[in-house]
DNA sequence: GTTGAGCGTT
C-alpha cells in the first residue's frame, strides 16, 4: 500500500482531493492513508516532494472517492495532531479536479456539507495564540518553499534582482532587508535609548544581511573612510592611489586635515 | 539533526 503516487493518479474521474497542510516533513503517504481512510474511501494519497532534495514539502493530497467523506475527513482531521504536529485538512483549490470546487465549496451534494463546513473555522487559533506578529512575518520570509522554487522554475539567474544602480551608488550602508518604514523609528529609538544591543537579530549566524562584513554598520561608523572594500562599489580608480604607496602613508600626512579636522584654520584647498 | 503557512505526480 505504499504505491501511492508511484504509479501516478489512478483515476480522477470522480475523486475529490483534499489538501493536508502543516504535516511534518517526515510524514509519508502511508501514515496519512490509514488516518484518512478511516473516515472514507481514500483513492490515493500523494505527497509532493522536492525534486532537488526529495524531501516532502510539508503538505499532502488525499484523494477521496466521495465528497461527503472528504468533507467529513476535513471536519474530523482538520486540526488533528499527527506526528506531533497539528495538521490542517481542506479541499484542494488547484488541481486536476478543481473544476468541481467552487470557492472552496463543493458543487455536488453541497446541501449537507454546507452546514458542516461553516461550522468550523479555517485557522483563527493562531491569531489568538501568538501575539508576536513580527515573529510570524519573519518566519514567512525565511520559508524556502516557493521562493527558491520560483527562482529555479523561472530560470532567473539572480543577476540583477537586487542590483540598484542608483540606490547603492553612494550608500553602501543600505539595509533594505529590514526596510519597511519602521526601520527609521526603531533605529532612532535604539540610539536614544543607548542600547548597543540589537534585538532584531533572530539568528546570530544569519543576522548580517549581505554586506559581507561581520561588523556590519558598526565598522562603517567606526571608520567611514577606512575600507572601501565594498563588493558593490569596487571603485577601481580609488583602490590604487597614484602615489604608488599601498600603505597610504602619504594619505595620512595630508588627508586627516582635509575637511574633517579643519574648523577654522585654513580654507584648505579649494 | 535540519525549516514551515503552503496547492500535485505516472
Amino acid at each position: 500500500m505504499s504505491h501511492f503516487g508511484r504509479s501516478g493518479p489512478p483515476d480522477i474521474r470522480d475523486t475529490f482531493s483534499l489538501l493536508v497542510l502543516n504535516i511534518t516533513f517526515r510524514t509519508t503517504a502511508d501514515d496519512l492513508f490509514p488516518l484518512f481512510d478511516k473516515y472514507g474511501k481514500v483513492v490515493d494519497v500523494f505527497i509532493p516532494r522536492d525534486r532537488r532534495t526529495g524531501e516532502s514539502r510539508g503538505f499532502a493530497f488525499v484523494r477521496y472517492k466521495y465528497a461527503e467523506e472528504a468533507q467529513k475527513a476535513v471536519d474530523r482531521l482538520d486540526g488533528r495532531v499527527v506526528d506531533g504536529r497539528e495538521i490542517m485538512v481542506q479541499f484542494a483549490k488547484y488541481g486536476p479536479n478543481a473544476e468541481r470546487i467552487r470557492s472552496g465549496r463543493i458543487v455536488e451534494s453541497s446541501s449537507k456539507i454546507k452546514g458542516r463546513s461553516r461550522s468550523r473555522s479555517p485557522r483563527p487559533r493562531y491569531r489568538d495564540g501568538y501575539r508576536d506578529k513580527d515573529k510570524d512575518r519573519d518566519y514567512r520570509r525565511r520559508s524556502r518553499s516557493r521562493s527558491k522554487d520560483r527562482y529555479d522554475r523561472d530560470g532567473y539567474r539572480g543577476r540583477d534582482r537586487d542590483y540598484h544602480p542608483r540606490s547603492v551608488s553612494h550608500s553602501p550602508d543600505h539595509r533594505k532587508e529590514y526596510g519597511r518604514g519602521h526601520d527609521e523609528k526603531r533605529h532612532r529609538r535604539s540610539q536614544s535609548h543607548g542600547s548597543p544591543n540589537s534585538p532584531r537579530s533572530p539568528s546570530p549566524h544569519r543576522a548580517y544581511p549581505r554586506d559581507g562584513s561581520p561588523n556590519g554598520r558598526n565598522d562603517n561608523k567606526h571608520s567611514p573612510n577606512g575600507s572601501p572594500n565594498s563588493p558593490r562599489s569596487p571603485s577601481p580608480h580609488r583602490a590604487h592611489p597614484r602615489d604608488g604607496s599601498p600603505n597610504g602613508r602619504n594619505d595620512n600626512k595630508r588627508s586627516p586635515t582635509s575637511k574633517s579636522v579643519s574648523p577654522c584654520n585654513e580654507p584648505v584647498d579649494s
